[in-house]
DNA sequence: TCTGGGGTCCTTATACGA
DNA sequence: TCTGTCGTATAAGGACCC
């Protein structure tokens, strides 16, 4: 154990809603609620906002609703969050090369390792410089623990949320951790917290009493051992910086149930494919394919079967998917498929056989292009504006899709530094409109990486121009809500005008940052 | 109106060869 | 040679995490 609280825990707060929100600006300071849209969502993050209405992860996104009626309903954008996350990641790699990401919003630090932080004061510092930086060059806000191990530091940047930093001295985790809930301690959900509460322990302090044999006898071996240690504050896991992937996955939830077993048998083809393509995009293959089934009733089964050699053929996964699923008795219906691959290996067949033979495969089908269902025609290419994402308007600039349907996609023209701005309603199939990359959050970001997707270059739209050219601290909006743009009729009834007079969760000045954000490396 | 998607790890049962 | 045992692989399910 160590001695100073050199491990950093970083939790964005409430990270895609927050990111929604820095991106949208008639979003900041309300109720956004970020997840699956159709019938059987569920939330993915609420903003804090929202979370003031009960609204809160992995909740029914029905539920969600009914709680908290006029919130921002937005589908995830993960490609837009991924660059934000790799901002920030590339932030906690200056401060050490032991950096564990847990998620896109949620990684350790060892800051011994990279030579930061040895005791408490340094590793607060850099814990605040850390902070500022994450705010100045994504605009966001995150929380930071800081502990003498993984467990600790993880339950220290739970307290320090939202926009906090929470140390945990040394010497001090048994009196902190003791009379928390057991929930509290990784790995305690609610099945492990119902089966302790029977046995009458509900908090920290009385696990530890209980004694490592009695918690072993409850829960198993390795759970056992592990909680107790845990109760305990003893943690010695380290950082680990790299971890190999053990398994390889798709599933899809049906917004109705599929009763026809045709159609069932066509669905594990296509995720057999879209399977295949994953594990090839990671350069691997995998021995066991395994197919998951959820029924009517939410009752799940998988099946597995193990074959002789990995493989990457998308021919193979698919044909083994097929003789699981003729095991699977699917009458009632289905609400969930899924195909996976694990047993996993560093190499493609594509490499053996362009070694070993590399004419036969001439008779293959090309199995790249068929995740469309053969047969389909192209013609009725309908063009589908998903909630939230950007769009751009050949006349009106930048913005984001408010909502669609009935032919009609309803558009909010605003950018990440612009004040709240205007609703306006096209038809879908509008040729001025077409979709957008989403804009950074920040005016010119520090280092253009170079593999930064195609967000980079400001808008190039005459009436909004590029960040860079407003001044740095409080600009006027080139658009002001209420002043009009040349011509065209303002949106229908459908657009809620919104008021923006309440602050912003968001920072939006990036006043007296000299450096950009962009830190020096060790 | 219920309950996503992508993972990890653990436990238990069973088969099999030495 | 028969039987019990041990270790390992496989299969299935469950809990947990974000």
């Amino acid at each position: 154990m160590r001695t100073a609280p050199t491990i950093l825990h970083l939790d964005m707060d409430a990270f895609f809603a927050s990111a929604e929100q820095a991106s949208k600006p008639s979003l900041r300071g309300k109720a956004v609620v970020v997840g699956g849209l159709g019938p059987r969502g569920v939330v993915a993050t609420a903003s804090y906002e929202a979370r003031v209405f009960g609204v809160h992860s992995a909740m029914p996104m029905a539920q969600a609703r009914r709680l908290a009626p006029n919130a921002a309903y937005l589908v995830p954008r993960f490609g837009f969050y991924k660059s934000i996350s790799e901002q920030v990641m590339g932030l906690l790699r200056s401060l050490s090369p032991l950096v564990e990401p847990l998620s896109l919003d949620e990684a350790f630090v060892d800051l011994e390792a990279g030579g930061v932080a040895w005791d408490e004061a340094s590793a607060r510092l850099a814990g605040v410089k850390l902070r500022a930086d994450i705010r100045a060059v994504t605009g966001l806000t995150g929380s930071v623990g800081l502990a003498a191990s993984k467990m600790l530091a993880k339950i220290a940047s739970e307290q320090a949320k939202p926009d906090g930093l929470v140390v945990i001295e040394p010497g001090t985790e048994r009196a902190l951790l003791g009379p928390m809930s057991v929930r509290t301690l990784p790995g305690v959900g609610p099945a492990t917290g119902d089966h302790l509460r029977r046995a009458g322990i509900t908090t920290v302090d009385e696990i530890a009493e209980a004694g490592d044999d009695e918690l072993v006898r409850l829960l198993g071996k390795a759970h056992g051992h592990g909680l107790y240690a845990m109760a305990l504050a003893h943690d010695e896991r380290p950082v680990v910086a790299e971890r190999e992937t053990k398994s390889v996955s798709v599933e899809d939830t049906y917004d109705v149930d599929i009763h026809d077993r045709v159609r069932v048998g066509l669905e594990v083809q296509r995720l057999a494919d879209r399977c295949v393509r994953r594990l090839r995009g990671a350069g691997l293959s995998g021995r066991t394919i395994v197919l998951k089934v959820r029924r009517y009733d939410f009752s799940t089964l998988t099946r597995s079967e193990t074959l002789r050699g990995p493989t990457d053929d998308p021919a193979v996964v698919r044909e083994a998917a097929a003789r699981l699923l003729d095991a699977v008795d699917t009458t009632g219906g289905v609400r969930l498929l899924g195909v996976g691959v694990s047993g996993l290996a560093d190499y493609t067949q594509e490499d053996l056989f362009a070694q070993a033979a590399g004419e036969e495969r001439a008779d293959r089908p090309p199995e790249e292009s068929d995740d469309r269902p053969e047969g389909e025609p192209e013609a009725p290419v309908e063009r589908r504006w998903p909630a939230g994402h950007d769009v751009r308007h050949a006349e009106y600039g930048h913005g984001w899709v408010q909502g669609s349907g009935l032919g009609r996609v309803t558009v909010r023209f605003e950018t990440p530094d612009s004040e709240p701005g205007r609703v306006r309603t096209f038809q879908v199939d509008d040729p001025d409109l077409e979709p957008a990359d989403p804009l950074p959050l920040v005016p010119h970001m520090p280092p253009p990486a170079p593999h930064e997707p195609p967000c980079a270059p400001a808008s190039n739209e005459p009436h909004l121009p590029p960040a860079s050219h407003l001044p740095p601290a409080s600009h006027e909006s080139p658009t002001p809500l209420g002043t009009r743009r040349p011509d065209g009729p303002d949106g229908p009834g459908t657009a809620v005008s919104q008021d923006s007079s309440g602050p912003a969760t968001l920072p939006k000045s990036r006043s007296g940052n000299a450096g950009g954000g962009a830190t020096s490396r060790p």
